[in-house]
DNA sequence: CAACTTAGTTCTTATTTGGAACTTAAGGCA
DNA sequence: TGCCTTAAGTTCCAAATAAGAACTAAGTTG
């Protein structure tokens, strides 16, 4: 299945995870919620490949959950910044972070 | 990067993606929310493979997201039910939702 | 006995991803 | 001037993952 096969799915479920139902997707967007604008913080914050930030930062861009703005002409540099759109998403990554919090507890004791 | 490489991260939004972070897993998720609970129904509804369900139910019943359970003895078939840990993931799936209503509103106007 | 059902598995081919190097357009500095 | 650095990507090939269809197992039904 293509990534935009659910585009026009009557869930509305389906439809939100056809642009966002991807791992690296929610990282950005996580990243977004962190502070986080640029193309290498993504990169190094992810761990994903730079081809991976660039293409889903277009899909992003070009569903207008991120804006692509410059922030210095010359050189000319960009930044990524959540529209009203994207800020909107907050609740649901609010509701991975309370599951993964609950649920999901990091293991440290067992090292050392 | 693998699957599990987000287990031990920092950030409970990342080790929650490291489970359920996938379109496919997140679809079954929903459709344990709407009262399916066998294998053709995760195939039919979602339009995955099947390859891909059974790759997915592994993991979720690996994780106690879902429990596997015989409902006939012979001849043997399972079923997949959502135990507590999977139910307390509803808020998530809530938000999608929503976001989804407000935000990517079906076109069917253009047809016909 | 032949056909059907459910829950998968197997196979081969296509698509995606990983990882590293390369590009472009400056800016710094010796 | 020449060389190194930074930021934001792009390009390349190899490796991993997914698609699509057919096949299997263990019954049940007509």
């Amino acid at each position: 299945m293509k990534w935009t096969d659910l585009d026009d799915n009557w869930c509305p479920v389906a439809r939100t995870l056809s642009l966002v139902g991807d791992r690296w997707t929610l990282l950005i967007l996580r990243d977004c919620f962190l502070g986080m604008s640029r193309f290498d913080q993504f990169v190094t914050s992810t761990g994903a490949t730079r081809h991976l930030i660039s293409d889903r930062l277009k899909r992003l861009v070009e569903a207008d959950i991120l804006e692509k703005k410059a922030y210095s002409e010359r050189p000319k540099r960009y930044e990524y910044v959540l529209t009203e759109k994207g800020h909107e998403f907050a609740p649901a990554l609010l509701a991975f972070r309370d599951w993964g919090k609950k649920h999901l507890p990091v293991r440290r004791a067992t090292q050392a």
